[in-house]
DNA sequence: TGTACATCAGTGAACGCGCGTTCACTGATGTAC
DNA sequence: TGTACATCAGTGAACGCGCGTTCACTGATGTAC
């Protein structure tokens, strides 16, 4: 062979995390695979050694963008030991970095609402990465069940995938750290306040 | 003149109309002005008579989405004289119903996040409907100034979109009205106690 | 009132472009002998 | 150890398709005389 097994591998990774980023970016739509395939200095024939088709290569990115954020918004409530973990999480999510970096952000702010629109294996891949997402979280939140917080961190996440979502689509800046102000404020109060 | 000047704005009127209800369902990259046009029984040709652009005819299509959607929900508020205003907005916004309709459902939920790769024009357009949105629900909202009544709207709506826009995105039907149930318990909580 | 002309919403072919996907080919390296 | 062959990640031209947009044209009706 011309390239080493890791090789391989290695583009194949590459590939996922350049598409997880881009995809968070500009959405399913937004970005060729032509494009991808140059950001890799590649050119875009190879890329059917790697995936049998984009939609493919979405629901992989998906998964990973998943594993991401998780692991980047855990990272944080870690590293801060004195601020209630839940308080750094709230935030975190809804600062205006998040605001600003779609190409690391949280998949359900930039693309559940085009999830809904996709085949059903995409949609079976959203709801497992959903689940792994809201059982690393939910620890974190009040409830006397397991199924109480996840309730509770269904409806955060979701609310809050919500505000970052409105504030990224408005074009007034003021109005866009007033939404991104009062869900803090709102979520930090009924979360936080035990 | 061929036809009168009511039928052109009759015609302009009804593309509006179906472009609204077509982009909150397939997104604005979803359908294409020759399918548009094909619903009226017109020609694509046509079309530029009445717009400069798609993206012309998008942003015309999002002020008459968030009149419409405003409208339905008021008047459903209106005609339940026993239930508390808010509640019935709850419930309705979180209803199995809205959530399998998006044809004629929210324009937040369903198109925030690809507005915000919108260019300025129609953000700002999206900017005036979510303030008349805003203005016309706040009254109904807790609250001791304007000022905090439109910040309690604003979590409130971002915060049910995105629970909505999740509950459209899962595949599993179980997690999807466990989505919007969990919402509209924690919504009503929350706003309704007083 | 009747006639010639102007208007312009709508028609449908055409253009240019970008996209997802396919495919014959390349050539460095692994493997068989 | 050295040589011939097989492999397959990556190349780049090509295909087919759908899309937004343009444009010369149509023809029913309004308007000028």
């Amino acid at each position: 062979m011309r390239y080493s097994k890791e090789h391989k591998q290695a583009t194949h990774e590459r590939l996922v995390e350049a598409a997880s980023q881009q995809f968070r970016a500009h959405g399913g739509d937004g970005i060729s695979i032509a494009d991808l395939m140059d950001e890799l200095q590649l050119t875009h024939g190879g890329f059917y050694r790697h995936f049998a088709s984009k939609e493919d290569l979405y629901a992989e990115a998906l998964t990973f963008s998943f594993a991401q954020k998780l692991t980047s918004l855990l990272e944080k409530v870690h590293n801060d030991g004195t601020t209630p973990p839940l308080k750094v999480l709230i935030n975190q999510y809804l600062s205006l970095e998040h605001c600003a970096n779609r190409v690391d952000g949280c998949p359900v702010a930039a693309l559940s609402a085009e999830i809904a629109r996709q085949p059903l294996v995409v949609r079976e891949t959203f709801d497992q990465g959903l689940r792994t997402y809201m059982a690393q979280i939910s620890p974190l939140l009040p409830g006397a069940t397991e199924t109480e917080r996840t309730h509770n961190a269904l409806v955060l996440f979701s609310g809050m995938a919500g505000a970052l979502s409105l504030a990224r689509a408005v074009a007034d800046q003021a109005l866009q750290a007033e939404i991104l102000g009062a869900a803090r404020e709102l979520y930090t109060k009924v979360y936080c306040s035990s």
